[in-house]
DNA sequence: GGTCCGGGCCTA
DNA sequence: AGGCCCGGACCC
């Protein structure tokens, strides 16, 4: 028998399994780990196929030298999904299969945690002699307890009587594998939660179904986790597993709290913030199937379990689904494969859809599911709409309008919180010399620094180098510094000259420790009346009682985007945001503060009117050639030498164009260009745009992957990205 | 990615 | 002739 094996290392070699001769005793499934000679090297593999004879040549087959684990690592399913995944997103099978393995498992390094515990050995305390206090301190201990941890022991007592007390054998020691399961910081309470009407049909026609897509479009606070959460229930009592995926921003510690009640340790977390060694060991209860519940940010799809019952996309709008890096991927596409390889359902859940996915509901691909009643049967929240042009003439060109302010005021008055969401960290945007217009820029990348006033340092939002801030000019010396766009950091100090309550401040620089997103969030939790000011983190499933206003400091950031996606991207956005308020008693409120205000987007978010908004976006989308209706490629070419990243770029485009004249029809645009930003990290950047419609995306695709893998060159590199969800 | 091989070019 | 460096082919 021949195998087919992809040989673990770094290089396009990982995308093509090489022949190799099963030893007549040897008997191999798809997906073992094998150790086969390469080359003058002997290195490891992983079985894709088998087959009865090689197309190679058979004096130069190898055989494979021995198998490298007990139980393979990869099942025939996760085969199929990386077989899959090459030919969906044109990535190499190897790498496919390292998105399979355990975390961090090429550095060898984790290892399962052992501690070390003693205990007693003996029925009747020996006669010690009467110096030996401490040994006869510890003994009492252990006879107590029976067993403890022996650092436990040692700082209590110290460690060489007890030392002496294992030498003389009294006490002995042993090992336990200790799980370094993630801890539950954030409690929720359990509450009986009773199910409203829309919620149990949902929950009904989705754990009756086989394969099939739903797209669970529920409004903000419509109870859509108690749904997930019943159909996993479900899966659960017909014996099978669950995949729960949420964007890594909005995995919450409520909604994994909501997850530990319901379901304890069958919930298993794999999540960027966990140590290394905590996704070893959550990772490693799944493979054993001590858990049955995967819960986790994107790659979470790839989890180690078999017999899946359902998978759930949460938010599934969101741009973290996409695979920015290799290899790049789209997890809605992987989850529909392994529903289908598994004959379950799939629940994508978002109370504004991305259009991509609402289209594809619309054309009868996925089934609709709504739910249009929030679960506390409150009303959503009042957004009202501000022109911040309108507030300028009056005469006010601070941050906030003078409608927020009052709003604000009398929030805080009746006890309630607060939310103020702005886009942009930092203090502004930019600074500017004031009298000859310099604005300081980052010596690697093509963009503005933004002040933080916190450090008082420039920091650049692409690299994270750091720069010192400018006391006055180094170009004309002039000490006058204007300013630009408000961040979070001049939003908070602007509120603090206004108002006496507590300020929070959640973003990305004020969560780099471990715990301090939980605390932050926990301490605004109980806190009341107080602000919390943040960036789009604050947007997602968080579950505050008390917050009555919600303000949109300048909606706009995202909407000036030059992407064909901000207008969705805002939209969804503040429907997400307005979300927040008014999930309790109280009555909430939204400003949304905008220089745009007659705006569709903000009309219809406004209106929380979804409908109405996909109606225009789509139409808008299909009379400009855009995806859903085409296929947007780019081709990033990037090198350390502008003239190199150039000339490449141009060899690329040439060859596309030949290809374009082959397929006239089916190119609806192509062009060349700088991308718009023109360097990061010192590598100048060019890209190559083209979008191909969709009937022709099967032949053409492969084509422009082909082109670009055969133009190589040194310190060039060269991404195919399609549909890319950052055109920076 | 690692390794080997061969061509080109230097040194003596 | 011998040494060394670099780029390219190949790995089953």
């Amino acid at each position: 028998m021949i195998a087919e094996v992809i040989v673990n290392v770094e290089s396009k070699i990982a995308g093509k399994p090489f022949d190799y001769v099963v030893p007549n005793e040897m008997k191999v499934t798809v997906g073992e780990r094998v150790f086969v000679p390469f080359g003058n090297r002997k290195i490891d593999g992983y079985i894709v196929s088998t087959k009865d004879t090689s197309t190679y040549d058979s004096s130069k087959l190898k055989e494979i030298i021995k198998k490298e684990d007990k139980q393979p690592l990869l099942s025939e399913n996760m085969v199929k999904v990386c077989f899959f995944m090459q030919n969906k997103f044109y990535i190499r099978l190897g790498d496919a299969i390292k998105l399979f393995l355990p975390p961090f498992s090429k550095s060898g390094k984790i290892k399962a945690k052992m501690t070390e515990y003693v205990k007693l050995n003996v029925d009747t305390l020996p006669n010690l002699s009467k110096s030996a206090k401490k040994q006869l301190e510890i003994l009492l201990f252990l006879q107590e307890k029976n067993e403890a941890k022996q650092s436990e022991i040692s700082s209590k007592f110290g460690l060489s009587p007890l030392k002496t007390l294992i030498e003389k054998g009294y006490v002995s020691k042993y090992y336990l594998h200790e799980n370094r399961s993630p801890e539950n910081k954030f409690k929720v309470e359990k509450k009986d939660i009773v199910l409203n009407s829309q919620q149990i049909d949902a929950i009904d026609t989705i754990i009756k179904s086989k394969y099939q897509t739903f797209l669970l479009h529920g409004v903000t606070g419509s109870g859509k986790t108690e749904v997930y959460i019943n159909c996993i229930q479900d899966a659960l009592r017909k014996g099978k597993t669950a995949i729960m995926l949420v964007p890594e921003i909005s995995l919450t510690p409520q909604m994994f709290a909501r997850f530990k009640n319901a379901f304890g340790d069958t919930v298993a977390i794999l999540h960027s913030s966990l140590s290394q060694g905590e996704r070893f060991d959550e990772w490693n209860r799944l493979k054993d199937g001590k858990a049955k519940i995967a819960i986790g940010a994107r790659s979470c799809i790839f989890a180690p379990i078999q017999n899946v019952g359902i998978i759930v996309i949460d938010e599934e709008h969101d741009s973290s689904y996409y695979s920015e890096s290799n290899p790049r991927f789209h997890t809605h596409e992987v989850a529909r494969y392994i529903a289908y390889l598994n004959n379950c359902p799939l629940i994508l859940g978002s109370a504004t859809p991305s259009v991509e996915s609402f289209y594809l509901a619309k054309q009868g691909e996925y089934r609709i599911i709504r739910l249009t009643n929030r679960a506390n049967e409150k009303e959503l929240p009042a957004i009202e709409i501000v022109d911040m042009l309108g507030e300028i003439r009056s005469g006010n060109t601070g941050v906030f309008s003078q409608k927020f302010l009052n709003e604000l005021d009398n929030c805080i008055k009746a006890g309630h919180q607060a939310m103020i969401f702005i886009n942009r960290r930092g203090f502004s945007s930019f600074v500017m010399c004031r009298e000859c217009g310099y604005v300081p820029k980052c010596e690697d990348c093509d963009v503005s620094l933004v002040y933080h006033k916190e450090d008082n340092m420039l920091k650049c939002h692409y690299c994270n180098k750091r720069y010192k801030a400018l006391t006055k000019c180094p170009k004309c010396g002039s000490p006058s510094i204007r300013f630009g766009a408000v961040g979070t950091q001049r939003v908070v100090e602007e509120l603090k000259n206004m108002f006496e309550v507590p300020i929070f401040r959640l973003d990305n620089d004020s969560t780099q420790n471990k715990n301090s997103y939980i605390d932050i969030l926990e301490n605004f939790n109980h806190t009341s009346p107080s602000i919390l000011v943040g960036t789009q983190m604050i947007a997602k499933g968080h579950d505050f009682n008390n917050v009555t206003l919600v303000g949109i400091v300048d909606a706009d950031v995202s909407l000036n985007v030059s992407d064909y996606r901000a207008i969705e991207r805002t939209f969804s956005l503040i429907t997400q945001v307005s979300g927040r308020a008014g999930r309790s008693e109280s009555e909430g409120k939204v400003i949304l503060q905008t220089y745009y205000p007659k705006h569709f987007a903000y009309r219809c978010a406004s209106t929380y009117d979804y409908g109405a908004f996909f109606k225009k976006e789509i139409s808008l989308r299909e009379v400009a050639h855009f995806p859903p209706f085409v296929s947007l490629l780019r081709v990033l070419v990037m090198s350390e030498f502008e003239k190199k990243a150039e000339e490449e770029t141009h060899a690329i485009f040439t060859k596309i164009k030949e290809l374009k004249e082959k397929f006239s029809g089916d190119f609806v645009y192509l062009s060349a260009m700088k991308c718009p930003r023109k360097r990061i990290e010192k590598k100048f950047r060019f890209q190559i745009m083209l979008r191909i419609v969709k009937r022709s995306e099967s032949v053409l695709i492969p084509k422009i992957y082909e082109i670009c893998d055969t133009m190589t060159r040194n310190g060039v590199s060269v991404f195919v990205e399609n549909d890319p969800q950052n055109l920076s």
